[in-house]
DNA sequence: ATGATGGTTGGTATCGTTGTCAATGGGGAC
DNA sequence: GTCCCCATTGACAACGATACCAACCATCAT
């Protein structure tokens, strides 16, 4: 006799003591509680009732354990900081719960020795399956998720090599078609303001690729300007009187997401500049608080709430043995309005 | 023979076989990964080395099955919209994270079923804690979580009865200050802004604590508007100037927060009120946007990274089997700035 | 009547780890 | 030298659920 003898525990309700009250077998009852098919409406009735009376819960872990899998979803973001993140989340969250299953959040904080360790320990629960940000992972993180046999879906963007599924939309792409309205609108001296020392690297793709464009079309980027400070509507102010301090001939600025861009903003209406006559202003996100400024801002639209829906979904697909695509591109929208 | 046979699975790497390769038993290994008292050097060389070369991950569901425990703590808001709770789930994180524990994320979406329901999922997880926001929960909540052997936190607001422990600033008192100081200030014709049918219940609180506030000053409460529609900047400027139509005489408003505030002030600058000299704008939460602003935004800064850093400290120390007050009030600051 | 069929239920072993107790061995006190 | 103690390691039996197989029973075709 190991552990306490026969101290009968009463703190927890277990599948034994709702079977016994039955009247039935153990395995019975776990066939009621996970509503397992071929089933009579007299077993499932005295079960429930008996689970009801008892108030009985099922123990995740020891479900988890036999099966050699649980209904969490391991999703790994870098940060909460930037506001992208929750609003993905709750995209995620409303189709996971809808179906029985439950976020296991892990924030990376733009480390890849951390983001190793976070899915190592997100591993450690034996996730349904794995949804992280970025096409950017280490080569560990890969290797260890591709040796694992549960869907991985990386969401936000599809520019890079997915492990198994990418949905999200092309930066490059957006960025791209920024540059070509931009310079067809008739800007020619172009700045960019970026934060956060370009973290993810996905805003620094979208600068590179920004960049490219306008060289390609015969107006390169005249000033670039990359705080290392995290994003926010003073660093995108103070930056935005740098960059013009330094380049008062730039007539228009991309930012690197709609804070900086705000803060440009309201540099500018401080400072007398006139928007969008005397400088172009260009965020991105397309978030609540730029389409409410007294000038709408100008931006690109991204799909947060939808990249983080649809990658449940697809996660959900591929649990259930359903062929899906490598990439889905949700696409973005270019908002052209009041600030360039 | 039950489950499948001989079969030898590969696919998992366990205690015993890193107990097999270091040549030690299955329980050395285990207490090495624990990091447990009283182990030799050489054994704990031999099992790290062994675990390495066999990339061994410990099972999490079968130590806490068998412990009666994780590493997990339920963490349970209401939203993800609201930008509060990613702050204070950045700053559980931190301390959890510190201390080799993790967060498990439930979403109850203002709505007491969803909030039982996802307590009880957690709690099928056997976490080693739970913390939760708002003291306002359903007594079904309440007696599930006191039927738990786990400490229970309740982080945002210390203003009704806690379950174990409470963490946060007095919402009640807070109101209270901002009235008193805006009366000292000369104001007299009070408007009250607030959103989303005054979810959660601490912003109603406030509200009934301001109104309450300044009838007690002789100056009650002109007029209220409470949207129906969440928290945005947009909704704020639309209701101030519906406020406004109705009521032209107003000379401050208190807005439920910092985004409605932003809002207003966006309108008042747009129909040319002039702030704060025709109408004062008071906010709530002190987030950055509006200390961004022109004017910066007059407002109350709460402690929201550090409540759910403290939080999650306290559970901690509960944990441990520490002694812990009942309340902890973290305190808050009145910004009073250009705009009142 | 007999066997086949398929829906329904039960028995047993096990998932991978840790709690409890027992055993071992070396060092210091007497 | 003997005894005791403590540090270290191991054996065994659980934790609470599910996978697998087997058994049962009624229904139906033969």
């Amino acid at each position: 006799m190991t552990d306490k003898p026969n101290a009968k525990r009463m703190d927890r309700v277990t599948i034994k003591d709702v079977a016994r009250l039955a009247g039935v077998s153990d395995i019975s009852v776990s066939r009621v509680m996970r509503n397992a098919p071929n089933i009579s409406d007299g077993l499932r009735e005295k079960v429930t009732l008996a689970a009801d009376t008892l108030g009985y819960t099922p123990n995740r872990l020891a479900g988890a354990l036999k099966a050699r899998s649980s209904n969490l979803v391991a999703v790994i973001v870098p940060s909460m900081s930037n506001a992208v993140f929750p609003e993905v989340l709750d995209g995620i969250d409303s189709v996971l719960v809808q179906n029985g299953y439950q976020a296991a959040l892990g924030i990376t904080h733009y480390d890849k020795d951390r983001e190793l360790q976070v899915v190592r320990d997100m591993l450690a629960w034996s996730p349904m399956g794995v949804i992280l940000a970025g096409t950017d992972q280490d080569d560990r993180v890969r290797t260890l998720l591709e040796r694992q046999a549960i869907p991985v879906v990386q969401m936000m963007d599809i520019d890079g090599a997915p492990i198994q599924v990418a949905v999200g939309m092309s930066h490059r792409k957006a960025a791209h078609i920024v540059a070509e309205r931009l310079v067809a609108e008739g800007y020619r001296k172009f700045g960019y303001i970026g934060a956060w020392g370009e973290r993810p690297d996905r805003s620094k793709l979208r600068r590179l690729s920004f960049e490219e464009k306008l060289t390609e079309l015969g107006h390169p980027l005249t000033a670039r300007l990359i705080c290392n400070e995290n994003s926010s509507v003073h660093i995108g102010a103070r930056a935005t009187k740098d960059i013009l301090k330094r380049h008062p001939d730039l007539d228009c600025i991309f930012f690197a997401n709609d804070d900086l861009a705000v803060g440009g903003y309201f540099h500018c209406t401080k400072s007398g500049v006139s928007v969008p006559r005397q400088l172009g202003i260009v965020g991105f996100n397309g978030i609540e608080l730029g389409q409410a400024l007294p000038d709408r801002l100008t931006s690109v639209r991204t799909p947060r709430f939808s990249m983080g829906k649809e990658s449940a979904s697809i996660l959900l697909r591929c649990a259930q043995g359903e062929p899906v695509d490598q990439i889905y591109d949700l696409g973005f929208e270019l908002l052209m309005e009041g600030t360039a």
